[in-house]
DNA sequence: GACAAACTGGCAAACGTTTACCAGAAGACA
DNA sequence: TGTCTTCTGGTAAACGTTTGCCAGTTTGTC
C-alpha cells in the first residue's frame, strides 16, 4: 500500500516509481509498463499527505463563505469546485455565519493545513487575521473589501452598472419614492451595495426626497421584517430596491401578508440573481452578478499568485452586474401616483 | 516555524513541545509555561500534515452530496461542519451533481487526503467505489441507501410517518385525485419517496383510482415542466404531492403560469421543510426532514465507527418526519369536487 | 536509609513521499 | 578508439511531526 511495495513489486527503486508516477524525468516505456501494471494490481493511491510534506505543496484551496445557506454561496462554492478540482486542487470550505470567533478559529483550520491560498467571500476580516495569512506568503483573493497589499487580490464587483440599470428602469416605469432595504451596516459589501445605489439615485434625478433607507440583514427574515418599517413610513415608497435576493424574497412575502400585491401595489428588485429568483410569485425582477464568473476569477487570481505566473502583488479584477427584469416590477399605477 | 524552534527557543527537546502541545504525559508546569511562552512569541502553528503523517490520523472527513446548490444540502452541510470542528474535525466537501464519473473522481480524492470516514448523501454510489473505500476500512455513512456491511452505518428515513400525514392531511380535505411527482427513478432514495407515498395512498382508504404518478428529477424545472403534464391528464388531480421543496416550488410557479391558483384550484405539499418554504407565496405545506438531526445522526455514525465507541459494523440509526401545515394546501372547493 | 515505583525529559526511529546527487551505460563526435 | 555528453536508474536525505524506549530524578513505603 506504500509506495514501496510497488518498488518491490516491480523490481525497481522508490524513486522510480515516484517518476513514473509523476512523469517528472523519462523513464524507460518497459519499466514504467511495470510499475503501471504494479500499481494497477496493488491498487495503490499515493499519500497526499507525504507528498505535500516533501514537496511543500498541499494543493489545498481555503474558501470561506459568510453563510452557506444563502443560495447565492452554493452555486459560487460549486463553481469554484469544479475548476479548482480540474486544477488538481482541493478545497476546504468554512462557513463563518458572521461570527468573528468562528472566522478566527477557520483561519487557523487553514494555516494548520497548509493551504496554499483562500478566497474569502465575506467582508468580515480582522486584519490581524488577515495578516496571519500573508505573513505566511499565503496568497488571498477577497470580493470588494480586501486591502491591497502583496499577495492580495481583490474581486472588484461593479455594482453601479447593475443598480443603476435598476433605478432607471424604475424611473421609466414612473416610480419616484423609492426605498432601499441594505445589509448589515457592519458588512463593508452592504455599505458598497447601499452607497452605489444613493448614487445610482442622485444620478437619475428622480427630482424627489432622498430615497428611505432601511436596514436589513440579508435574510429572508430581515427582508420580511423590514416591510413593516417600510409601509410605515409617511409618504410610503412605490417601489424597493433590496440588497440580495433573500431580501428581496421576504419582502415578497412581507407585502402579501400585509395584503399588498406584487408588483401592483409595490415594485420589488433583487440582487445577485440566484437561480430561484426566477421561481417566485411574482418571477423576480433583480440584478445578475455571475458566481460562476465570481468564481473563476477568485481561482484565477490565487493560481496566478501561487503558480506565479501572474502579476502577485495586488491583483484587481473587475466584474460586473446588470439588470434582468422578471415580473416584480410594473408601472406605477394611477392610484399609486399621487 | 517548526517544532524545532520552539524547542530551541524553550531550550527543551521537540518530544517536550510536542507533549505540551498534544497534552500527552505530564509535563512540569515551568516548562510547559516555557514552550507556551515559546510558541506563543514565535506564532507557532502546528503542521497538521506531519501530525497525520505518523500518527496516522488526518481528522479529516469527506461529505458527498449530490448537488449542493439545492438549499437541501447546505443546510446539512453547516450542521455536519459545526459539529465536525467541534470535534477537531475538517470536513472535504464534493458536490458530484449526479454524475458517476465525478463521483469515481471524488472517491479517489477522498483516499489520497485519507479521510477517515465519508458521509454519503446521495444514492448515487456503484458498489465498485464502494468497495474502495470499504476495503481501506474507511467508514462510511449513508442515508437510506446503504449497503449492510462492516463498517457501514445507515440513516434510515422513516418516510411513512411524514407522508402518512400528508396524505391523511388530503383525505380530510376532501381531496381524493392525488398526484406524486418524484425524483429520477434512477435515484433510490426517489424510489424510496415513492414507494412509501403509494403505500400511503393505499392505508388511507382514499375510495378512488391510483393516484398519477410523475416523474420529475428534484429540480426547480423538474416541477415547472411536470405541471403541463399534470394538468394534462385526464380526471385531473385537485392535489399534488412532491418528492422535494424544489420540485413543489416549481410546481407553484407552474400553476401560475398556467393561471391556476394555489391552494384554490390546486393543494402543493412538499418535502424537505428548507427553510425558504415558508417564505414562498403562499407558504408551503410540506414534510419535514431534520437536516440537523441528520447531519448530526451521520457525524456520530462516523465518529462511533472511527473511534471505536459505537458498535462498528453496520448501526441503523432512525429519523422521523413530520407534516408541517402551512398555507399550500386547502378544502377543496365545491366546484371541484365534482 | 534502602529499595521500588512513579514521573519527567531526551534521543532517535518512524510515517510515505520527493528529489539532489551519484554512477553506470549508451550514444556522439573526432 | 578515446573522450565527452546525455540518459536512466538507484541511494539516501530530507519534510515536521509523534512516540517507544531509556535514563535520571523524585516520591513513597517499610
Amino acid at each position: 500500500m506504500g509506495i514501496r511495495e510497488i518498488a518491490k513489486k516491480a523490481g525497481v527503486s522508490v524513486a522510480t516509481v515516484s517518476r513514473t508516477v509523476n512523469r517528472v524525468r523519462r523513464v524507460s516505456p518497459d519499466i514504467a509498463a511495470r510499475v503501471w501494471s504494479a500499481i494497477e494490481e496493488l491498487g495503490y493511491i499515493p499519500n497526499t499527505q507525504a507528498r505535500a510534506l516533501v514537496s511543500g505543496r498541499s494543493r489545498l484551496l481555503g474558501l470561506i463563505v459568510s453563510d452557506i445557506t444563502n443560495p447565492f454561496f452554493p452555486e459560487l462554492v460549486r463553481g469554484f469546485e469544479q475548476v479548482a478540482v480540474r486544477s488538481g486542487y482541493e478545497i476546504l470550505l468554512a462557513s463563518t455565519n458572521y461570527d468573528p470567533d468562528l472566522m478566527a478559529a477557520t483561519v487557523r483550520r487553514m494555516i494548520e493545513r497548509k493551504v496554499e491560498g483562500v478566497g474569502v467571500m465575506t467582508s468580515e476580516m480582522q486584519i490581524s487575521l488577515i495578516e496571519q495569512l500573508t505573513d505566511r506568503h499565503i496568497p488571498l483573493a477577497f470580493i470588494d473589501v480586501g486591502p491591497s497589499a502583496p499577495h492580495i487580490s481583490n474581486i472588484s464587483v461593479n455594482y453601479q452598472t447593475g443598480l443603476g440599470q435598476a433605478v432607471e428602469h424604475l424611473r421609466r416605469l414612473g416610480h419616484r419614492r423609492l426605498a432601499f432595504i441594505g445589509g448589515p451596516l457592519t458588512l463593508k459589501s452592504a455599505r458598497l451595495r447601499r452607497e452605489a445605489f444613493l448614487r445610482c439615485f442622485s444620478a437619475a434625478q428622480m427630482d424627489s426626497d432622498r430615497p428611505v433607507i432601511l436596514e436589513g440583514d440579508h435574510t429572508l427574515e430581515g427582508g420580511f421584517n423590514a416591510v413593516q418599517e417600510l409601509l410605515s413610513t409617511s409618504d410610503r415608497p412605490t417601489a424597493v430596491m433590496c440588497s440580495n435576493d433573500l431580501t428581496a424574497i421576504g419582502v415578497l412575502r412581507g407585502l402579501d401578508a400585509e395584503g399588498l400585491r406584487t408588483p401592483q401595489d409595490m415594485s420589488v428588485i433583487g440582487f445577485d440573481d440566484i437561480h430561484m429568483a426566477q421561481f417566485m410569485l411574482p418571477p423576480l425582477t433583480t440584478v445578475r452578478l455571475s458566481r460562476l464568473d465570481l468564481a473563476r476569477l477568485a481561482f484565477e487570481a490565487l493560481i496566478g499568485d501561487i503558480e506565479g505566473t501572474a502579476a502577485s502583488n495586488g491583483a484587481t479584477y473587475r466584474i460586473e452586474t446588470r439588470l434582468i427584469v422578471r415580473s416584480s416590477t410594473a408601472r406605477l399605477s394611477m392610484r399609486d401616483s399621487t
